[in-house]
DNA sequence: TTGTAGGCGTTATCAT
DNA sequence: ATGATAACGCCTACAA
């Protein structure tokens, strides 16, 4: 009944006919390709500029790039994510690329979210603290163009990675804690089934027990997990809390639980860092709210994201052995932990 | 030098030639059309299988639909929005549209990002809290389907949109304070140069002097208000921290404003809720850390994603006429605010 | 129920 | 320096 809409969209067609010359022509402006003469390149952009032409991204996906990429969070509840989105789209902003973002919130969705952004023929992916086994990110990689974010595989070739230095991080928590005179130090790290050395939480535990060690500490070494899961962090919070032996200082491998824990502190009427000193990681916008006032370890998420979105442009624009990047973390005491005084000082 | 990979890509032709069918019919199983024997259906579904066929997102995309929608949002560090996005997958949970997010910092980048996604040919489109004016979110939406979520236009046809109610939420906050015993209470709101009467925290302000009128406190009445610059924020809650004539209560338009409320009023040495009380609207996550505790009103992010996703696919299929959903808030009490015991009835 | 022509808007190659 | 032409993988008629 509707009379046939005939909305014509504007192609390289109709901007050829309005410019007077073939639509060959106009593709190649497009593209910067080789063999345009200025007054031919002038007077394509023109009618692009007066008709509003916009390419159309699926023809070009058909062919060619479709300069999109495609970013995987785990969530979004974690602010340090958002700190590592700003880095991203900070790194993209005078390409052709324009990132999109999916979010895989349980692990069984990781897979179907990057299908659907390798269906969707994306140009490249950055996967942020994905879960899944690393012969299966090796597997992706080699289908697209990929850069991993959060976690350590210094021998992989598919990809490149970039992270913060962990152990060094967490050396510098133990080493702050020890000098506000807490010696009775825990690491609360997380409960994983997967390939537990490759992850942040994995090395942190490494330079945790490192630094214990280094500073006489060794016998006070003490870890505890849980999963992500909100609840059973408090449960071991308050287990670690109320026990006995309680320790004097906390180190959680992630500020969501080190707010959990102090959550759980306040709860129970210690007080903080008299009574136990809590220290997190990632340095997100909430540590510095004067009510919470945790001391954490800044890694740059921002600086992070940046560097994998360069990196992956750099990979699609043909590069093929793999990079590894590390960048140093640096303290933020706060008043969570004595000492915040000189904290600022990094490693 | 390295042989020309023929890695032939598997289509629908590959898929046809493996189940001994033409192409049309494996077309035509994929796409539920009229017309396909059970036999024919099965043969082609084992060969898709087989061989691991994936359909082409960007061929699709020339004719049919990408089954993509996208999501904008203005910023991922509000914990709100990850609500949000968690309903939207909620919503897109049994059907074959996949969500991708563009995250659009600056209101000047917000155009772009959305340019992004039309361009991408994506099927739909939720726009959360966006701050273009109304007049280009019709002329968007007359492009492409679209959602608007967190902006009152009730009388809008072009699209839908999904809010919670403001006006009853501010007044639950108001008459839970009024309870508590507090008169004189500011409400601190959103400083914007567009559209301030659409706007969530506009019609928190309404809703905020209408229920101070019906209690008789009209002349308590103050509202102030700052950008959404962190500084900005810490500074006007510190001038009214500060005053002479301080308010006892303080009525933030969301969460982040509250938090750095009372950040500063504990800076300043005051007790919450004692000298004075502070409100937030969102009710995310953090509100519920001890140290924070912090009286907000719920509106359910994920159920507003939800209905945003919802609403967003029966548009897709074919509904012309717009739908305004309005979903009802409850306030929670906790201790930033006295009265907490009888806070969980919503009005 | 199945198969066969276009056509979608590009890119890339090959003639002019 | 330009312009014509063949893919690209799928969808939508329509014909068998």
């Amino acid at each position: 009944m509707e009379p046939k809409k005939k909305s014509s969209r504007i192609t390289i067609r109709t901007v050829a006919e309005d410019a007077g010359v073939s639509f060959s022509a106009v593709s190649k402006v497009l593209r910067n390709a080789y063999g345009v003469s200025d007054t031919l390149r002038a007077k394509v952009q023109a009618s692009i500029e007066r008709l509003g032409y916009r390419p159309h991204a699926a023809a070009r996906g058909m062919k060619g790039h479709t300069y999109t990429l495609g970013v995987i969070l785990p969530n979004m509840h974690n602010p340090f994510f958002s700190d590592v989105m700003l880095g991203v789209n900070d790194g993209l902003n005078r390409t052709p690329y324009q990132a999109l973002l999916g979010v895989s919130r349980a692990a069984s969705e990781e897979r179907s979210a990057i299908d659907a952004i390798v269906d969707r023929q994306m140009d490249g992916l950055i996967l942020i603290a994905p879960r899944m086994k690393t012969s299966e990110l090796v597997a992706i990689a080699e289908t697209i163009p990929t850069v991993v974010l959060g976690l350590h595989l210094p021998d992989v070739t598919a990809f490149d990675t970039v992270n913060n230095d962990d152990t060094l991080g967490a050396s510098l928590v133990v080493r702050h804690l020890k000098h506000g005179g807490y010696r009775s130090i825990a690491y609360f790290t997380m409960d994983t089934s997967v390939d537990y050395g490759r992850a942040p939480f994995g090395h942190r535990e490494v330079g945790y027990r490192a630094a214990m060690n280094d500073l006489g500490l060794s016998e006070r070494v003490r870890v505890i997990a849980a999963s992500e899961n909100l609840r059973e962090i408090q449960l071991e919070a308050r287990k670690l809390l109320e026990a006995s032996r309680r320790p004097e200082a906390i180190f959680c491998w992630t500020d969501y639980v080190a707010f959990e824990v102090l959550s759980v502190a306040v709860e129970l009427g210690l007080r903080v860092p008299e009574d136990v000193a809590i220290v997190g990681y990632d340095n997100t916008a909430f540590c510095d709210l004067a009510p919470i006032s945790l001391t954490s370890v800044d890694q740059s998420g921002q600086q992070l994201g940046m560097q994998a979105a360069q990196l992956l442009v750099e990979r699609i624009k043909g590069r093929s052995h793999a990079e590894h990047v590390v960048i140093t973390p640096r303290i933020v005491g706060r008043g969570s932990s004595l000492g915040a005084h000189d904290a600022k000082l990094s490693g």
